[in-house]
DNA sequence: CCTGGCCTGTAACGTGTGGTACATCTATGC
DNA sequence: GCATAGATGTACCACACGTTACAGGCCAGG
């Protein structure tokens, strides 16, 4: 494994600048380099001499003045950039349908539960009004004394991955698996200066309901995250995030999930440097965790 | 006028296409070569077969296989591919500096979160090969006896709702959410006739490494989800689905799930009419699970 | 249980590699 | 005009490379 640096200027353009300092010979090497890059640098000493129509330690000669302690390791310098350059970024080109002999009901189904899950998420920006989260972001990155989360069956597994995230964020974050059995304490921490977020989708829990009310009753602030169809609790809470779960044959939370991340990153950029610091402190108990029970 | 032809189409893309009739061996050679395109490629034999984790021949036959005369045959496209990509023209389209904090810290930052991760979902169908999802699926539609799922430390979210939602389609699946502690037993009970899905991303963790060791022992066969990094458990691995996380701030796992429920929805359609009379059994303990702790 | 075919890694071989020492050539100082 | 220093190419070496042949392993079909 190599430990290159992150961010290096392109050897291209070094080269160029430093070509009034080079020996004649070193010079010729230097432009079928840049004619012909990163390919001529690719080759083998041999052919890169012959190409700039010079000799093997001439092309060594021009590396050691650019600082390259051997050929190997300008070749290291060049791989790096072509694999940043040709990275998946760079690559916005057209699609290419499935070959015609491996039609497979396996791939189509899956291409088309992608693709579907895709359209959801592109439509969250619809979905969620913007208002509704700089408001939820800022009552989230304003300080809260306490903030609590729950879901229902299923969304409770994003309920808690949004728990992780903002527990990374900001201090006294509680993820409460069973709201209304033990771990109902967390919800009677919640005072004036808390904050309460609930999902509660689809076949609504009655559950969900009740969690909202006893977050209310106390004086909390209820974010609430729900479906299109609007929760029965949407009424008492003080935000609402509709997402768009729909599918054929099954529901997705790909949406929920994004609007669950993006959240959480609207906070960090709200939070600034307190949340920046809460991630370091965090880091470090992570890899203590880390140490002690995955072995090192 | 150069009498040069069209432009071929990226190396890449055709190993990505035909990676469902390469064999196990050459597989993983493949795979290294799309993680780290072009500069794994660009390397020695020796060094490409030691990324792998196969040994030389292997590669040259992969290259057989795709056509190639020889090693300094395939070396040369990747280099003209390279060279290509890095022209005056691919390279103006490169910077594009992300405006630091002067934004509305609310919206702004949560749309470009939204948008990041959709791009990520776009994305996936790129970074999946189309042949390891069709063996994923079949492997997983085709009654295995018994199926166990885990995850790593944020990971094991999204590996419990894959664990959920197969549960709902196949018998006999296990989600073990520590997989070797207190949930070891799940993975002993494995098998020939086993599948272990194991999700390992980014700051690849050593136990993931074991827990695959540990079902390969068994005669299980492994499908592993991770980044495009590849984790280090990829040589043992039967299928590897790479799926892109990468986002600023913060990775993302929004692909990760998409992936996730998309297999799920796949299995089900591969599966047919066992899934669908599983799924209605499983509807109706739902119905018993809510009315006794969701009160009706 | 054996037998064929297909994968796969090991071992060996000859060639081309990157690297170095040295002789030749060119330019500049005195 | 000669000595000097830099620049350049040739010759050579050890070695790592790409390649090929071969033997063991694995699984389906008889």
């Amino acid at each position: 494994m190599t430990g290159t640096l992150a961010a290096e200027r392109p050897l291209r353009d070094e080269i160029f600048e430093r070509m009034a300092e080079l020996s004649p010979a070193e010079r010729k090497v230097a432009r079928t380099l840049l004619a012909r890059y990163p390919a001529a640098g690719l080759e083998s000493t041999t052919a890169l001499a012959g190409a700039a129509g010079t000799s093997k330690p001439t092309v060594l000669r021009l590396l050691d003045r650019l600082g390259f302690g051997s050929y190997p390791e300008f070749q290291d310098r060049l791989r790096a950039e072509a694999t940043r350059s040709m990275s998946p970024l760079s690559r916005a080109q057209a699609h290419r349908p499935a070959p015609p002999g491996t039609s497979s009901p396996g791939h189509s189904a899956f291409a088309h539960a992608v693709e579907q899950r895709a359209r959801l998420v592109a439509r969250l920006p619809d979905t969620v009004p913007p208002g509704e989260i700089e408001r939820a972001v800022a009552l989230l990155a304003g300080r809260p004394k306490h903030v609590v989360i729950s879901g229902g069956y299923f969304s409770r597994l994003v309920a808690r991955m949004l728990a992780m995230q903002l527990d990374q964020l900001i201090p006294n974050v509680d993820y409460a698996d069973e709201p209304l059995g033990a771990d109902v304490g967390k919800y009677l921490r919640a005072g004036r200066d808390s904050v309460a977020i609930v999902f509660d989708l689809r076949r609504h829990e009655l559950a969900a309901k009740e969690v909202v009310s006893m977050a209310k009753a106390r004086g909390a602030s209820v974010i609430l995250i729900t479906d299109e169809t609007l929760s029965p609790s949407a009424d008492e809470a003080d935000i609402v995030l509709p997402v768009a779960l729909d599918g054929v044959p099954f529901d997705s939370f790909a949406a929920l999930l994004v609007l669950a991340e993006s959240l959480a990153e609207a906070v960090f950029h709200g939070a600034g440097e307190a949340a920046i610091e809460r991630m370091a402190d965090w880091e470090r108990s992570v890899h203590i965790y880390r140490a002690l029970h995955v072995r090192s």
